[in-house]
DNA sequence: GTTGCTTAGTGGACGCTGTCCACATTAGGC
DNA sequence: GCCTAATGTGGACAGCGTCCACTAAGCAAC
């Protein structure tokens, strides 16, 4: 309502704008209704750009969706180093370093909760597209299994977890976390109470401290 | 190409045999696609029928998918029940306890292994059309999570798993087994070769019994 | 046995979607 | 200052879910 009808018919934008602002539009159809909900049409509207401009940027509505999805991950691994972040402590002390695997997890369970659609949207990459890790190579890893493993070495290096058990052990604890939140987000555990649901979510990470030890 | 064309226009079919076709219709239509493969007309056409039958038995797609994602279930609790009656050993002997609560898990990853789409489709029932496990109060609960409480309760009865550990264990161990069939069906994890997939796996049911001891 | 009501299926339409094509305009390198 | 590639437009198409009015089949009551 501000420069899309004052100036009706601007032919061209600013190099990569149209392109950039699509994923964003994108992103926040995902926000409020997940990945089903990134439809090219109405992305190409919030841009205010005819639907086939977007087709100069994207293949089809896949790639729109494997980038919006790309973003979603992105959110995610933010939020999960924010978490991190907060917490107190140098590295390597016994405490800290569990109480950064904590907040790993919390910080997961959070972004499910608060932001279900972004979360499922970051899942649900299309097949042609498979969302490639895009490894910085030297540069810290800065997505969700990276800071994971992070956390994880850490918990090694402060003698909290046998060296023995840590090979491979990010998975199950991924895998465990993830699906505590699909089964209380989208999954058959949704209409459970907010006690309950706090108390599962509990006894999961409760759960993975039980196994480290 | 056979009744469908010989009789060209048989107005009228055996009492509810359109609405059963529908949703068999829609089961493979899911088997092959997944939840979004599951297509109003296309079903309709499978049957033999105009698309606006379909609306004399479902209020909407919607309708007909949440029927279609309840067989999807129940498939896969046919399957771990099946698993489950492999297994022999008396009732509360230790050792058939815990393999029954291995073919448990095992079934349950073999089955989203096995029929991606449909497993997808158990897990994907639309927000309106809330799957409620229809509890036919005294008969044993052959849903997933009842299968899976049952198993417990029998380790609990074989002296395998401490009684004060059994109360809600049943979530962390669900989420566990589900998260890794998802992330290594559908997400992340899903590039990784097969002798990856199978030591993760075997991690993520290691960690299960780990945490039974 | 005719009457009338309910149920199941038909036919046509609408608006929405993703996508293809031919065309117009603009930007930037020569 | 022109040529070419990049970018956006306009119009079209098929497929989708869904709505409406209509019709035919079955069933009950008289």
């Amino acid at each position: 309502m501000t420069a899309a009808e004052e100036a009706p018919r601007s032919r061209r934008r600013p190099r990569g704008d149209v392109r950039a602002g699509l994923v964003a539009a994108g992103v926040e159809l995902a926000r409020s209704g997940g990945p089903d909900a990134v439809v090219l049409r109405e992305a190409t509207r919030a841009v205010g750009v005819v639907p086939n401009a977007a087709y100069r940027h994207f293949a089809d509505r896949d790639e729109l969706l494997a980038e919006v999805c790309s973003a979603a991950m992105n959110e995610l691994a933010e939020r999960m180093a924010a978490e991190i972040g907060r917490v107190r402590g140098k590295r390597g002390n016994p405490s800290a370093a569990q109480r950064r695997l904590g907040a790993i997890g919390a910080a997961y369970l959070e972004f499910a909760r608060d932001e279900p659609g972004l979360f499922a949207t970051a899942f649900a990459v299309p097949q042609q597209h498979a969302y490639a890790g895009r490894d910085t190579g030297d540069a810290p890893d800065r997505t969700p299994l990276g800071l994971l493993r992070a956390a994880l070495d850490e918990l090694v290096e402060a003698g909290v977890l046998d060296p023995q058990r840590r090979d491979g052990i990010e998975y199950p604890i991924w895998s465990l976390v993830h699906g505590t939140a699909v089964l209380t987000g989208q999954g058959p555990l949704r209409d459970a109470s907010g006690v309950e649901l706090r108390q599962i979510e509990a006894r999961t990470l409760a759960f993975i401290g039980n196994s480290l030890a």
